[in-house]
DNA sequence: AAGTCCAATGCACTATTGTTGCACGTATAT
DNA sequence: ATATACGTGCAACAATAGTGCATTGGACTT
C-alpha cells in the first residue's frame, strides 16, 4: 500500500494539500460524485479549485468521468491498477433510478466492443440503469 | 410507412404543427442533438416548448437521452420498432472525439449485459468514444 | 355555434453547472 | 535570492436546466 502523495506523484501531479483532501473524499465515497458533492463536503473550497483539479486528475488518469442519465457529470476514482486511457478498461458502470447513485463495477468488464468498419473506439462511456442492490 | 400523425397518436401523444416541426427535424439528422441545436433550427420557437417537447417524446418513448461526454443531454430518435425502455434494446452510440457527433449504432446491439446479484438493470447509456468513419 | 375544459405554448425568471481571466501566493529550479 | 512556473481564490460570464403563470388554441359537449 503506497501512500496518496506516492501515488499523485506518480502520474506527474504535484502534492498540495487541497488535492490530498479531495483525493481522500473521492476514495471514501463509493459512489460517483459531481463537483457540487464534493463542493458540499467542505464548504470552503473555492468551486473553481475543485473545477480544476478534478480535471487534472482526470487528464492524468487518476479520475474517471461518468455520465450516468442526470444533469452534471461525475466522477470516479480510477482502479490502482485500471488503464481507463485505454479502450482495454471498459468497465460498467451502474446508476440507480432510485438512490440516484452511480457506482463502478469494476469487475464486470465488457469483453469487447465492436464498432462499424472505418470507426476507432478509445474509450467508452457505459452506464446500465435500474435499481441497485441496496434499494432491490 | 405510416404517417407521423399516426405514430405520435399511437404512442399518446396529442399531434401539434410544434411537434411535427421538432420531430421531422430529429428525423432529418443522422446524429444526436441537443435542445440549443433545435433552438438554432428554428430561431423563433421557444427554450421551453423545446424543452418539454422533447421531455413529452421521451417519456412517451419516441426519443431516447444520450450522454456522450460534452456538457448537456443529446436525444435522438427511437427506431420505429424500437423498444428504448427495454433492457433488451441496448444498443450503442459512437461519440467522435473529433467532429463531437454523436451517432446511433442501431445494430451493433450489446448481446447482454451481467449485472451483479442484487442489481436490476432497465435501461442503459451505452456511448463509446473515438473517431468515427468520416473523420478517420 | 357557443361555451367549457384542458393541454400546449410562450414569457419571465431562477437555479445549477461549466468555464475563463486575472491577481496573488507558494513552491521549484537556476 | 531571484526568476519562473504552478496552484488557489475571486469575480464574472456562459450555457444548460427547470419552474410558475398567463395566454392560446384545439377538442369536446351541449
Amino acid at each position: 500500500m503506497e501512500t496518496i502523495e506516492k501515488h499523485l506523484e506518480k502520474k506527474g501531479i504535484r502534492v498540495t494539500a487541497m488535492r490530498l483532501l479531495i483525493y481522500k473524499f473521492l476514495a471514501e465515497k463509493k459512489s460517483a460524485v459531481t463537483l457540487s458533492d464534493i463542493e458540499n463536503a467542505f464548504d470552503k473550497v473555492d468551486r473553481t479549485t475543485l473545477y480544476r483539479t478534478v480535471k487534472t486528475f482526470e487528464s492524468k488518469g487518476v479520475v474517471h468521468q461518468i455520465n450516468d442519465g442526470s444533469t452534471g457529470t461525475k466522477y470516479a476514482l480510477c482502479e490502482t491498477n485500471c488503464k481507463c486511457e485505454l479502450e482495454t478498461d471498459l468497465h460498467l458502470h451502474f446508476h440507480c433510478n432510485n438512490c440516484e447513485e452511480t457506482v463502478c463495477l469494476t469487475d464486470h468488464k465488457i469483453p469487447q466492443i465492436k464498432v462499424p468498419d472505418g470507426f476507432i473506439a478509445e474509450n467508452a462511456n457505459l452506464v446500465v440503469k435500474g435499481i441497485c442492490n441496496k434499494c432491490s
